[in-house]
RNA sequence: CGGGGUGUAGCGUAGCCCGGUCAUCGCGCCUGCUUUGGGAGCAGGAGGUCGCAGGUUCGAAUCCUGCCACCCCGACCA
């Protein structure tokens, strides 16, 4: 029937998405590059949230908000930093409309309202967040600042998808302030681990952490901290960074303290964010032919229940059973929805809740009121078992944090089979083509190298992998000594 | 910004080369009946400035010119 998703075999750029939309997780807006997120891809982004905050907050951070303007002039004092994001940036230029002369029923620009000041639209904070802690920041007293704030930016991309690269997207960003270059360091480390931590515990997305290389590391930044995970279609994606700033953004705005013996030094930094896009890892880390998997932890939905019935006595009955069912899991923290809607056949909502990823989905019918057992179905392996009535509550408690685990261990795995340790430039192209995935070789550590490898095979360094042995050799495309094996791949 | 392509109902499309009952089909939507253990069936119905503006012609979705929008490939990218 039409109504299936592409294969992903087939083509996995169809497929992904199709099933954002079909899954109701977003779709374009009338808006060049950007997305509108619907209900049920914004419940899963607020349980990403919820989950973060809830970590940020436990390791000392607050929350607060900064403007979404940017005047000019406070946007390139840190050259770097502008420079990077010039290419991509909206700018505010006027601030009034005025009936157009020329076209009845349309408005203009009214060319006399032009900003003196252009006002850049945030591709990220530091520029506003750092001209701000100049005027808190006096003494080491005042440190550390550790403040966090969910926001949108927006930046100009040339080429945009749902989720993975929109023109404006949903993130947070944090940006501390502190008094030694130890203690940014260790704040840029420390956020790295929790981001890995989230992604695969909550999200259980195996990541590997490592830090960038020059030329991929963020604008500005003295050394980039990310994580990056293994997309099913063997390409890799960013799912978060953290940057230790140094005193770079202190030197631009000028903002130094009196340190305890009463000397004036500029301020350490660091900034880090995660944003919308885990949610295309998500979809891509576990998605399959069926539609969304969503672990339990995540799942807005965790047990949807449908009744089988073919008349009113039937619903009223099995209702009763679904009902108690649900008051029951609720008592157990459970999310569960029951589906009595008569508009929609059986058949229907099991495909539909499946294209959702609903990790469980109890079905009951005439069948299993007569046995009083109900039938329960695995969305992550698809297996069905039939469970005794009086013993799904407990059967389901423990089933939740198992399809979790496993789900994580699967997507490991995947992940595991797709680094491949090559020595040499040809099977490394060969690689590339036929199996992708992240490939460790050594490289010299010239960004000329980095460049060419680029150009003509379109990987990237992913990154130079943390948890990692020093292993002396030699760099695959020049064949100058290597300190150790950095990670490629093509990339989104 | 360079190269290529596409605009037809809410969505996806046929028709365009070769002007003339051509506005096609599927999904979705509405009504009714029968259904309901893996995306229901039948019957009926609503819905269109054929991207916009000109031009050619007796006649334009179709040909010509201009504009607009979007998509794909490059450079860029959380």
């Amino acid at each position: 029937m039409a109504k299936k998703l592409t294969k992903q075999s087939e083509d996995y750029s169809k497929w992904y998405n199709e099933l954002v939309i079909k899954a109701d997780l977003a779709e374009n807006a009338a808006v060049r590059g950007c997305m509108v997120i619907k209900p049920y891809g914004y419940s899963i982004w607020e349980k990403m949230q919820a989950e973060l905050d809830k970590m940020f907050k436990e390791t000392g951070h607050e929350n607060a908000y900064f403007p979404l303007f940017v005047p000019k002039n406070l946007f390139e004092a840190e050259e770097k930093n502008a420079e990077g994001f010039a290419k991509e940036c909206a700018i505010v230029t006027h601030y009034r409309l005025k009936n157009d002369p020329d076209k009845p029923g349309k408005l203009m620009v009214d060319p006399n309202a032009k900003l003196e000041e252009e006002l850049v639209v945030r591709p990220t904070s530091e520029a506003i967040i750092w001209n701000t802690y100049k005027n808190w920041i006096q003494s080491y007293r005042d440190l550390p600042i550790l403040l966090n704030q969910w926001a949108n930016v927006v930046r100009w991309e040339m080429r945009t998808r749902l989720f993975l690269r929109t023109a404006e997207f949903l993130w947070q960003e944090g940006h501390t302030a502190h008094a030694t270059k130890e203690e940014a360091l260790q704040e840029t480390v420390m956020i790295n681990k929790i981001y890995a931590q989230f992604v695969e515990d909550f999200m259980a997305i195996p990541v590997i952490q490592g830090t960038k290389t020059a030329s991929e590391r963020f604008a500005g930044a003295i050394e980039t901290y990310c994580i990056e995970a293994l997309m099913k279609d063997g390409k890799a994606l960013q799912a978060g960074t953290s940057h230790f700033l140094g005193q770079n953004f202190a030197k631009a705005f000028d903002v130094k303290f009196a340190t305890k013996e009463g000397k004036n030094e500029y301020v350490w930094a660091s900034s880090w964010g995660v944003s919308t896009r885990l949610v295309g890892a998500l979809i891509m880390t576990h998605g399959d032919d069926n539609g969304l998997v969503i672990p339990p932890k995540l799942a807005p939905i965790q047990v949807i229940i449908v009744p089988i019935f073919k008349n009113k006595e039937q619903q009223q009955i099995i209702s009763q059973v679904a009902e108690k069912l649900q008051n029951e899991l609720r008592q157990h923290n459970i999310r569960v929805k029951f589906d009595n809607r008569e508009n929609q056949t059986p058949g229907f909502k099991f495909n539909d809740y499946e294209l959702k990823g609903v990790p469980l989905r109890i079905a009951i019918g005439p069948k299993d009121i007569e046995k009083g057992s109900v039938e329960i179905a695995r969305r992550d392996t698809l297996e069905k078992s039939f469970v005794a009535q009086d013993g799904v509550i407990q059967w389901v408690v423990d089933m939740l944090p198992r399809i979790q685990s496993e789900m994580f261990e699967k997507a490991k795995k995947m992940r595991d089979e797709h680094i491949t340790t090559v020595d040499d430039y040809v099977s490394f192209k060969n690689l590339l083509e036929e199996k992708g995935g992240f490939i460790s070789a050594h490289w010299d550590g010239t960004a000329e190298t980095e460049e060419k490898i680029k150009n003509e095979t379109k990987a990237t360094i992913r990154c130079i992998p943390i948890e990692q042995s020093k292993e002396e050799g030699v760099c695959i495309y020049s064949g100058r000594p290597s300190r150790q094996r950095v990670l490629f791949a093509k990339a989104y």
